[in-house]
RNA sequence: GGGCGAUUAGCUCAGUUGGCUAGAGCGCACGGAUCACACCCGUGAGGUCACAGGUUCGAGUCCUGUAUCGCCCACCA
């Protein structure tokens, strides 16, 4: 029979054909609708991964969730768009790139001509593109491969000049002499996101700094004052000294000067409220170091530049961008010896020299352990330096003029964030309810986050990405060009530089030949590129075409949901909220599904320096992509984080490799599907739909449809929910517990019988179509294989008048099951677990008494209701429990040799198996077990609060409870005293 | 320092708005080459729900505190 299902599940062959069969027709690429009203599109954007590496099971993760939720959708019939695309991730691929430059070629950077080297990364790119689409494909993702975007490419850079120059001409784009986040390493700024934070072991040193006039405090001569310091090298650059307006010193001191030791520089005492007053008794550690004395560096630390800006002190920097010593940026006053000799000196070396020049001179008053935070910088993990520089930012608090009318002007209630602020932009949609986190939790990230922004600086010293599109010339308000000075498209404005005035020109895009015409005329293009994230936030609609007014745009602008990891709720998803209101005037999804990070076995982040990552490549090659799938959404629910025990394997190609015993789970369910529709196909010969008659299905017809029924409605509603986790368990449970256990059991006896095989078959077959599609957005490639299969065995699974026949050409685009709520019966599904407690029951007793495959016979005491159940039934008893015959009725009599239990208030009765022993044991526990929930329940019932008080459908249950345990203590007391006879 | 979370069977986790004798998978024990599947079938054992208080007729679930672990955020005197 050719038909047949090969008889192994291969998961490399079934995948390979089903993404031969997905690409041979454009199932994922849905055509723009052309401004139909009805349409219903949804719509989710990739988190566009970086281009620096292959993917990891966080990926893996991530976009299988995409996935089930764009395949469910899709099924539902929406006009369905999964964009794809790459990340150039500005910082993190240069720097790859760099080292593997370094270490293969031994050049660096600088050794190429800027183009030069941007192609280098531009091939690493292309390499880590084409693998992390392959890795998608592998994973069954459903994405619009056609419509694939990588931020930098050319449609993502219109969208990036168009909305530099948008926020230029709004004045939100400014030139910002500040401290910012330096890594002296990669030599580039960090935003605040990007410095981590850990602890130091440092010290604190207290240097004494000597009055420039001796002064006289309480009656006593003071010639010094103490600083604290954890960063002794920053004295050089010291501007004044502050103390506490309270400190009852101030009136003598302030005022005065101190001479700079090393520097000679005089510097004054000044009073200033930030100062901590000491107190050695304080909880606070700081009061506990302090001498109240606090040296001010406005270059050097973000404290004393606001304290230098309160003050008016002068600014002096005295670290070249490498971190080193350096007079050559600001300092000018470095003509003692003592000075001279610590120039060019990394920081932490200058630290020990000026320390140890402070003990040589007898001024080092002491030195104490601190722990303390230190920023340190994500990507090279030096310390970040606080330093100051010329940088572009923007403007994320100040009100935008024109939007006021739109998105409400005046602060968002609790907050100082302007409504029509780009911080207010994002965060009005969460306070209105229109943006929604899931779990709900997350929406405080984004909340405290947006509410204390500060402004973003955007430059980055880096040769990899969107080169920042501004022309500088020397000169206050320096003339342009002819060619560009009508434009008004220019937007032009002066600032400060170490060098001067400065003219700072944004010509609008489109527009190369003013470009070149400012080049031309001597103007210079601004060296730096802009941080990854100023592209990434544009995502949702640069990859859409925006700013032309795309169909695309039209049709799936505002997407339905971001499905990302909490980590980046800040950076990223604040950002596109914000760009996609300032861009496009709405936000750019609704919902933010936040899932899980993965764990190893013990809690640890998985990572390449750890060695206990998995590649979704290998866990493919070992368990199959469905299988990853099937583990990875198992194992989701709203925890924070999901452990997977890592375990070394070795391929046949003898790689040592990473993968988990996890995915066993998924390739044991895969491989019972597999069997499971082959074993039903093989019972499809003659399948017939014209065959089918409702009036003739049997009690477990019925069963499986109801049971069906509910599970396709939970399902639906758990997917709706965004829960990944339970709709899988209640498919496990419905395909494996019910289907495969109970089900096809019965219909083995049935397909060998010409009267009822039809009616088996019909509902055999759409039970299977339906589970098909229900399991198929988690584990579509083994689904689409068997649904394939299943339609050339069975065309037309439908049942008449139940459910009309849909197939369609592949599962991955045929109809969500929906529509059998009509199907439930509570009665069926009562009286089938009754039949199958008692199959239960008499198979441990088979178990029990050694008997495993012996034909016996069985009968029943029960309730006359309980009796007229089992008998209707007795065959199918008689079937899954082996039995010749069973009957029930009410006071059967117990038969000599007779093996007894209870199955609730019914006694059953094997014959002829006898172990007295054994059986009494037995029975004395079930006696146990109901005693103790009768006693529990009689002393709910005996307070007289539980009974006034409770709900009383709670009461009514637990008084059929205790009747029931009555009925069962009798029961299990006859049946030992019977047995003590 | 601030915020968020976790702690339930040997392991990994479920447990909806408080309400039957707290569930699943793996692992474990016992039995099974039966004609879909040994990546399987059948049966079973296994839990003072981290700890201490409180609210309530009733707490794994709500509140307070403690302990341990994790993550995020925060200007390094």
């Amino acid at each position: 029979m050719t038909e047949q299902l090969a008889k192994a599940y291969d998961p490399q062959t079934v995948e390979a054909q089903v993404n031969a069969l997905w690409a041979s027709a454009p199932y994922f690429h849905p055509a723009p609708s052309d401004g139909a009203a009805d349409c219903k599109a949804y719509t989710i954007v990739i988190p566009p991964p970086n281009v620096t590496a292959a993917l990891h099971l966080g990926h893996a993760l991530n976009n299988t969730l995409q996935d089930i939720l764009i395949r469910f959708r899709r099924m539902q019939q929406f006009r369905t768009l999964w964009m794809p695309g790459t990340d150039h991730a500005g910082i993190a691929t240069q720097t790859v790139v760099e080292k593997r430059i370094l270490a293969e070629e031994g050049k660096r950077r600088t050794d190429f001509e800027r183009d030069a080297f941007i192609g280098r990364v531009q091939a690493w790119k292309d390499e880590y593109e084409a693998t992390i689409i392959g890795q998608l494909k592998a994973m069954g993702c459903s994405c619009d491969w056609q419509r694939t975007r990588f931020t930098m490419d050319d449609v993502c850079a219109k969208a990036v000049r168009a909305n530099f120059f948008k926020l230029f001409k709004d004045g939100l784009i400014y030139r910002g002499k500040r401290l910012v986040n330096w890594d002296p390493a990669t030599q580039t700024v960090l935003a605040d996101d990007e410095v981590e934070h850990e602890t130091v072991q440092g010290h604190f040193w207290y240097l004494r700094y000597p009055l420039a006039t001796p002064v006289e405090v309480d009656g006593r001569q003071i010639d010094h004052v103490t600083v604290a310091t954890t960063r002794p090298e920053t004295m050089l650059g010291d501007t004044a000294i502050a103390m506490n307006p309270g400190d009852p010193r101030a009136a003598a001191l302030v005022g005065q000067r101190v001479r700079l030791p090393i520097v000679g520089r005089l510097i004054p005492i000044i009073a200033d409220e930030h100062v901590v007053l000491p107190n050695p008794e304080s909880d606070d550690e700081k009061a506990r170091f302090s001498t109240g004395f606090l040296k001010v560096t406005p270059a050097h630390d973000p404290d004393d530049w606001q304290i230098g800006q309160r003050h008016d002190l002068p600014i002096i920097n005295v670290m070249a961008p490498d971190g080193s010593i350096s007079d050559k940026y600001g300092w000018e006053d470095a003509t003692e010896p003592e000075a001279q000799n610590l120039l060019g000196m990394d920081r932490f070396e200058a630290r020990e020299a000026i320390v140890e020049w402070f003990r040589q001179e007898k001024l080092l008053e002491d030195v104490r352990d601190y722990a303390h935070e230190v920023g340190h910088s994500y990507r090279s993990h030096v310390p970040i330096e606080p330093y100051l520089s010329d940088q572009w930012y923007i403007a994320v608090k100040k009100p935008i003029e024109h939007l006021a009318e739109k998105f409400g002007a005046g602060l968002i209630e609790g907050t100082d964030v302007p409504a029509n602020s780009l911080a207010g932009l994002a965060l009005k949609p969460l306070v209105d309810g229109r943006l929604q986190f899931i779990p709900e939790r997350y929406s405080k990230t984004y909340q405290n986050w947006l509410e204390n922004l500060r402004d973003w600086p955007i430059s980055r010293q880096l040769w990899w990405g969107h080169r920042i599109p501004i022309w500088s010339k020397a000169g206050r308000d320096a003339p342009l060009p002819d060619q560009c000075a009508g434009a008004d498209a220019i937007q032009s404005i002066s600032a400060e530089s170490d060098e001067g005035p400065v003219t700072f020109v944004c010509p609008a895009p489109g527009h190369e030949d003013q470009e070149a015409s400012l080049e031309a005329a001597g103007w210079i293009r601004d060296n730096d590129v802009l941080d990854t994230w100023f592209s990434s936030a544009l995502w949702p609609f640069s990859t859409m075409g925006w700013p032309e007014e795309t169909p695309e745009l039209k049709t799936f602008y505002p997407g339905d949901v971001l499905c990302t990891a909490r980590e980046i709720i800040t950076l990223w998803v604040s950002r596109m909220v914000m760009m996609g209101q300032y861009c496009v005037g709405d936000i750019p999804f609704k919902d933010v599904y936040i899932h899980a990070m993965i764990q190893d076995g013990q809690g640890r982040k998985m990572s390449k320096s750890l060695g206990n990552g998995i590649d979704p490549l290998v866990a493919i090659d070992s368990h199959g992509a469905d299988a990853m799938r099937f583990t990875l959404a198992s194992m989701t629910t709203d925890t924070q984080d999901i452990r997977m025990p890592v375990a070394p394997m070795t391929l046949p190609d003898g790689r040592e490799v990473n993968t988990s015993p996890k995915f066993d789970v998924g390739r044991n369910f895969c491989n019972k599907l597999w069997n499971a529709s082959r074993f039903a196909m093989m019972n499809l010969e003659g399948f017939d739909p014209a065959g089918f008659d409702a009036a003739r299905m049997d009690v477990t017809d019925r069963w499986i449809l109801s049971r069906l029924a509910a599970t396709q409605s939970e399902v639906t509603a758990a997917l709706d929910a965004f829960k990944f986790s339970e709709p899988l368990s209640l498919l496990y449970r419905f395909f494996w517990n019910d289907l495969c256990d109970w089900y096809l059991e019965w219909a083995k006896f049935r397909m060998r019988d010409e009267a009822q095989k039809a009616t088996a078959q019909n509902v055999l077959a759409f039970v299977l179509d339906r589970v098909l599609r229900l399991l198929h957005p988690f584990v579509p490639f083994i689904t689409e294989g068997i649904y394939q299969k299943l339609s050339e065995v069975a065309p037309g699974r439908g049942l008449t008048g139940i459910a009309p026949a849909d197939a369609a050409q592949a599962l991955t685009v045929s109809q969500w099951p929906a529509g059998l709520d009509g199907q439930i019966d509570s009665d069926i599904e009562e009286e089938i677990r009754v039949v199958q407690e008692t199959i239960r029951a008499v198979r441990d007793i088979r178990n029990k008494y050694n008997k495993a495959s012996e034909s016996l016979t069985a009968s029943a005491d029960a309730p006359e209701a309980m009796a007229q159940i089992l008998n209707r039934h007795s065959q199918l008893v008689c079937q899954l429990a082996l039995l010749e015959s069973f009957q029930a009725s009410q006071g059967a009599p117990k038969p000599n040799n007779a093996a007894t239990t209870l199955v609730e208030e019914t006694k059953l009765y094997v014959h002829d198996v006898i172990d007295r022993e054994a059986e009494l044991a037995r029975l004395e526990k079930q006696k146990q077990e109901i005693e103790r929930g009768k006693k529990a329940t009689e002393g709910k019932l005996a307070n007289e609060n539980f009974v006034n008080r409770a709900k009383p459908e709670v009461v009514a249950q637990a008084r059929e409870r205790l009747e029931q345990f009555q009925e069962q203590l009798k029961a299990v007391e006859a049946l030992l005293a019977e047995l003590k006879d």
